[in-house]
RNA sequence: GGUCCUGUGGCCGAGUGGCUAGGCAGAGCUCUGCAAAAGCUCGUACAGCGGUUCGAAUCCGCUCGGGACCUCCA
């Protein structure tokens, strides 16, 4: 999939192919599949705008930050990295960069020449749209009608050198201010934008592969001119599916630079952003993107986010719930619920189905939180464990890891996990349950009101047991 | 202007032509030394107007609103 521009920081928007992919990627290997998951970084700053001079956003970012274009880079690598960890995300098999890759983009550059889809001029390098338009489908990803490209009558500098207005560039001579530069054919110069993803794509998955992501904003005209170039190199359409993500809108405008409504992932994380009421955790983040399908428009507010939150963690209180039951001794004189067996069989069986399904997670956790009450229920002893087959237990509790843990990739939220803080609790809630014993509450309640302080809950529960989480 | 998507109850959002999505918030009840959780119950929504159909939020048309792409963009 196309991955990050290592020229700043990465928002809240980058967030969604990231995991969404995730997600796909962990599917897929919980299915069994050998996956070769590439994702590339896009370090070289060969950024063409259209009507503009061309402009390299890496050298020109390096010069406002008084640094070498490779230690940006290297910066906003490690900060990506680092956000990709904070979500819980598995690192793509290989993660290729384009400045690793020019001699391959120039090989490739050459094989579309020689095929008499390029053209020079001027030490740069451009495809030649409507010849290929003429043979093959140009458009046919994005729908566009290339009559409606090539009429357009809008004029726009910086085109001269290109024979038509839809021609893209694929190699483009260096200006001699220009610090990011590579020796080719055609002098000094640096790749096209949308050569680096065919490039590295043929090198890692072959001339045609299974699946390419990215963002719904690169359909056109980067994903449109990838299968141009790759087709004309390699004989055939380089992809059999593509997965495009939709777009995170904040008051139902898009997030992005030119909107000026951009929210940082360190923003986002630590809360310090204006349009921000509070920090918001990273899983939180996760569930919330995972709530919507990849295909719909997600809107992005606090309340949603407080909404996303509370979500995760009564769904992740349930597992921990689970796990208890589960440690419990089943009882030997159960009668089965035959309705709520049925009832729970069902809501297991259909999560492959909805994931089968175009990926759907939401309609996933939608049943996962149908299971909620059925485990708390019976955590409660409103209903006793016995009314489920203590195989269905087991299968619930499996279920729970594989798809909450290992597909949709959530992890625990607090420092719960940790033995030393769990021995601490077991001792104050030890003493506490003492001080109720000898009905002195105002010990106990010091104890639990002093830990509420300190964001750690204690609950009281049927038959004098105690439960605690971390808030 | 062109191409396309979209409009669901207070908020976020899923969705198949006929069956309660789900989450958050809100109301009531139960449990409880108190508290917090949790459980149960509740709103009966699909922009508007027509049409197709035995039946449409789901299909078609029109109107109105929102958005994306057509320039870098996840």
């Amino acid at each position: 999939m196309c991955g990050p521009t290592v020229s700043g920081e990465s928002h809240l928007g980058h967030a969604r192919p990231y995991i969404t992919f995730d997600v796909i990627y962990r599917y897929l290997m919980h299915l069994g599949y050998k996956v070769r998951y590439v994702r590339n970084i896009t370090d070289a700053g060969h950024f063409e705008e259209e009507g503009r001079e061309a402009e390299d956003k890496i050298s020109k970012k390096a010069i406002l930050e008084k640094l070498e274009p490779m230690e940006l880079v290297q910066k906003y690598t490690n900060l990506f990295h680092w956000a990709m960890e904070q979500f819980n995300t598995i690192s793509p098999t290989i993660e290729p960069t384009a400045t690793g890759h020019i001699v391959e983009q120039i090989g490739m550059i050459q094989k579309i020449i020689e095929a008499g889809y390029g053209y020079e001029v001027n030490g740069s390098v451009y495809f030649d749209v409507k010849k290929y338009a003429a043979s093959h489908d140009y458009g046919k990803l994005s729908g566009r009608v290339i009559d409606d490209l090539l009429e357009t009558t809008r004029e726009l500098e910086g085109q001269e050198e290109k024979r038509d207005r839809a021609d893209f560039a694929l190699w483009k001579n260096a200006a001699p201010e220009h610090i990011m530069r590579w020796q080719s054919p055609w002098g000094e110069g640096f790749p096209g934008w949308h050569i680096e993803c065919s490039a590295m794509a043929t090198k890692y998955l072959g001339a045609q592969f299974d699946i390419h992501g990215g963002g719904m904003d690169l359909l056109f005209p980067h994903h449109e001119s990838e299968i141009a170039q790759s087709t004309i190199c390699n004989h055939t359409a380089p992809v059999r599916y593509w997965i495009h993500n939709n777009m995170i809108t904040i008051n139902g405008r898009k997030m992005g630079k030119s909107y000026n409504n951009v929210i940082k992932l360190t923003e986002l994380f630590s809360g310090d952003h204006p349009l921000l009421e509070k920090g918001v955790h990273p899983m939180t983040v996760r569930f919330f993107i995972l709530q919507t399908h990849y295909r719909s428009t997600l809107d992005f507010s606090n309340d949603a986010l407080v909404a996303a939150e509370k979500g995760l963690k009564r769904l992740w209180d349930a597992f921990d719930n689970l796990k208890k039951i589960q440690g419990e001794s089943y009882p030997a004189d159960a009668a089965n619920d035959a309705a709520l067996t049925e009832k729970v069989q069902k809501l297991l069986a259909e999560l492959p189905e909805y994931m089968n399904d175009d990926f759907g997670t939401a309609r996933v956790l939608a049943n996962l939180f149908e299971l909620v009450p059925v485990i708390n229920g019976a955590k409660d002893k409103n209903f006793p464990v016995g009314s489920l087959p203590q195989a269905l237990w087991s299968e619930m509790a499996a279920t729970f890891q594989t798809w909450l843990v290992d597909i949709l990739g959530f992890r625990s939220v607090t420092e719960a996990d940790h033995a030393k803080l769990q021995g601490v609790m077991q001792l104050l809630i030890d003493i506490r349950k003492e001080a109720k014993g000898r009905k002195d509450f105002a010990l106990s309640d010091k104890i639990r009101n002093q830990l509420t302080a300190l964001g750690i809950s204690l609950k009281d529960e049927k038959g004098g047991e105690m439960s605690w989480t971390i808030e």
